[in-house]
Parts: structure tokens; C-alpha cells; sequence
DNA sequence: GGCAGAATAGAACGGTCGTTCTATTATTCT
DNA sequence: AGAATAATAGAACGACCGTTCTATTCTGCC
């Protein structure tokens, strides 16, 4: 099962028949929906419940009362935002046969996303700057979801090796460091310097890492094309 | 007296004689070393005056006389980080040749200060996050100090390619842009993660980088031993 | 030593925050 | 339709925030 194990599915109780859902629910998903767009602006920790409620046409009590807490709240915002990361990267690449495709496919993805999180935000990496010293659930759902996605990445290169398409010494949590390293430097180097190079600089670095470890003749099976060269 | 003993002579004036500096001056720089401190853990967004003058012994009202505003507060820990962080990272190096010993040592400062910074925090990383999203003094602060670092590291390396220590067709803006990738990474995984393994990777990454760069063959001039074999 | 001015304390103001409580309206189920 | 329940509004509380104002204490200079 590829597909990795992550916080239950947000809401569709299991007891869900083709009933509409309730109203509670549906405004929660649409609170949900302005808190995540909003955090991405200001950060989880400066997500105000007020500002949420301005937002929504709701008054504050009536935002609160949906989560009961603060915290329930960003929780949720985590959550959400780890459903629409999976579901934009991750899971087109499973249609994708298993190796340096999906990784390729993975990488793209991941960079098409953070490209547009320039101007919005990316709550995963402004959510470890604010949480690395804080404990609490919040940090506890952020890192739980950044590692299940570390995970797939590292599981996709694992398979690339298995498949041939890398050396068969090709360190994989290497490459996925370097890899995140990119991004991070991508997504710093252009949001906050304001450096557009920044894009074709991560590519770059990418094909370096791939054709450090890439397989240098055809695998024993079958070999694709150099996938560095396109 | 809530002064604090500190580094002596912190800006020291041009026009200051041997005459020991005035009062006010002294228990500011107490305040910014405590701020500094204090900003590490929580941000510079999440820096109070309250908690300051707490730490240092004063009255809200008494720190706030120093600075006439919390954002020039805020100005005067970036300035004081990059103070430091120019004088453990940067000066160091210039008793080194010119060319890869340089960038070498660089990255070795850079990398020993992160790896200290994961329990403390850097802010330069944290502030990005604040402040990629936030105009105002306190992000151009922010900017001016990480451009001015960068500039510094891109020196070093085109001065290593000027020597012969790189190939002559390296793309130092590429490297410096894969080390800053590595710094992140290790600081993201070491510090929110908790995977103390990142060093290692992060040391491992900064090979791989210069094994690429490197001059194949001895340089024109005198050519001393490939550098990234220790 | 005494005086001008800097340094600091303390109280207060207006603002925002998360949260609680109560009352009212809307929805859902029988 | 009507009863049971969920959803929401509104006001209020206490805490903390940055900032201002005034009064007091201390420092540096003659």
C-alpha cells in the first residue's frame, strides 16, 4: 500500500450515507477552508479566531464553538492542508510505474506546488520556524504529517533503486535530504529574498543529485533512457 | 542594577575614549543580549517587551524608553545576530588563503553554529518564516543581514574557482544555493524532526557538492591536494 | 556638593486575544 | 407540525500586548 498511513480521514464519518451532510459540518469545512488559506498568510500562530470569524460572515463564538479550542482549530488547518499536499503530489504519481518515473513525477509535483506557495505560504515549513521549540498537539500533528510525506518521498527512491534506475549503493535518505534541502533553499531564496532564479536552481540541483546516483549503464532489467538528460 | 556583565566595548564610537560608556548605553546592550536570547526561542513576532524587562530586571516601561518602539527592538537583535554570526561564521576565515580552504572553513563555522543553533534556534531561519509575508522594517533588517551573508559565501567560492581550486565552468551561485539547501534541511530535520543523523548528511551533501565542482586535475597554479578527501 | 538631564518605575489606556455564558435562531427527526 | 437538538450571536471576562504619561531616582559634569 503505498499510500501512507496518515491522520484518519478529516470528516465523511463512516456512518455517511449519500445523505447530505449536516450543516455543522459543512460550515466547518468551509471555516477550515478560510483558517487554512489564512494561516498560510500569517502562520499557524498568528491565526486568530476572530479574524477567521470576519472572514466567514461568522461571529467569533460561533467559529469557537466548532472546535472548542484554539488549537483544535489549527490542528484541523494542519490537517487539512497535509490532505490537499497528498492529494496534489502524491497521489497523481501512483498512476506512474514505480521508479525514477514516480521520483521524477514526485519532485515536479512537489516543485510546481512550492513555486506557487511563493506568493501564498507553506504551512509545513512556517509551521516547523514556529513550532521546533513549542510542544503541544499542533507540533505534534505538523510532524506527523511532514514525516508520513517524508516517508512516501524516501519509499519512492527506494523503489527507483530496486528498479534499477539508481546505483545499487545509492544512499536514499541521502538523496531525499538533499532533495528537501532544495526545496527549503527554493522556497527561502524566493519568498523571502524575493530571487526568481531561485526556480531553475532546485531543477538544477535536482538533476545533480539524480545523476550522481543514477544507475551509469542499463540495469540488469530493463533500462531506461537516462532520465537526467530531458 | 539590572546591568549585565557582557562583551565590553560592543559598538564602541569612533569619537569613544578609554572613558567608560554611559549608563543608558550599557544596560541597552543588556537588553538586546537578553532579547536576542529570548527572540531565538519564540521569534522575533513572538518577542515581548513584558517578557524582556522581566528577564532583565526592569520595568516594561524602562526597556521601552530604550527603543521608542518594539520593531526597533526587533532591528536590534537581527543587527546583534548578524553581529555574531559575521564574527563566529565569517571573520575566521580571512586568516585562510584564499580559494577552497576558505569556503571549507565557511561552511565548517556555519555548520558548527547550526548544529549549536539546534537547540537555541536561529534567526535568520525563523525570521525568514515570519517575515516573508510581512513588509515593514524589521523584515528589511532581516533581508540586508541574510544578503549581506550571502554575498560573503559567493565571494569565497568565485575566489576559489579564480584560484584553480574549482572547475572553471562552476556555477558558484548553483553551489552556494545547494549549500544554503543543506543548512536548511539539516536545520528543519535536526531541529523539528529531531533526526540528529542531518549533520552527517548535511557534512555529506557539502562533499558531494564540492566533488562535483572541484578541479579534476592539478590547477595551472600550485595545485594542493583535493581538498574534500578529508 | 549640587545641578541638569538621563534613566527608570509605576500606573493607566485602548486594543486584541481566547474563552465562557446566556439567549436566540435554525435545523433535524419523529 | 412540533419537539429535541444543533448552530449561532452577543456580551462579557481576564489576560496580555504596545504605548503614553507622570513622577521619581540616579548619573555625569562643573
Amino acid at each position: 500500500m503505498p499510500t501512507a498511513e496518515l491522520p484518519p480521514k478529516t470528516f465523511a464519518l463512516p456512518d455517511a450515507q449519500e445523505r447530505p451532510p449536516p450543516k455543522g459540518q459543512q460550515t466547518r469545512v468551509a471555516i477550515v477552508q478560510v483558517a487554512l488559506r489564512l494561516a498560510t498568510q500569517v502562520g499557524l500562530e498568528g491565526l486568530s479566531i476572530g479574524a477567521v470569524a470576519e472572514v466567514v460572515g461568522m461571529s467569533k463564538s460561533g467559529v469557537f464553538a466548532h472546535f472548542g479550542a484554539r488549537e483544535e482549530l489549527q490542528i484541523s488547518v494542519v490537517r487539512e492542508y497535509f490532505r490537499q499536499f497528498e492529494q496534489e503530489v502524491f497521489a497523481p504519481v501512483l498512476a506512474l510505474e514505480r521508479g525514477l518515473p514516480r521520483v521524477q513525477a514526485l519532485f515536479s509535483n512537489w516543485m510546481d506546488r512550492v513555486a506557487r506557495e511563493i506568493q501564498s505560504g507553506c504551512i509545513f515549513i512556517s509551521g516547523a520556524a514556529e513550532f521546533d521549540d513549542r510542544p503541544g498537539a499542533v507540533r505534534d500533528a505538523l510532524v506527523a504529517s511532514v514525516k508520513t510525506w517524508f516517508a512516501a518521498l524516501l519509499r519512492a527512491i527506494v523503489q527507483a533503486r530496486e528498479a534499477g534506475h539508481l546505483r545499487a549503493d545509492a544512499d536514499c535518505q541521502q538523496m531525499a535530504f538533499e532533495i528537501h534541502g532544495l526545496i527549503l533553499a527554493l522556497h527561502f531564496e524566493a519568498r523571502f529574498l524575493d530571487d526568481p532564479g531561485a526556480i531553475d536552481r532546485a531543477n538544477k540541483g535536482f538533476l545533480h543529485i539524480l545523476s550522481r546516483h543514477a544507475a551509469a549503464v542499463g540495469p540488469p532489467g530493463a533500462a531506461p533512457t537516462p532520465p537526467y538528460a530531458g
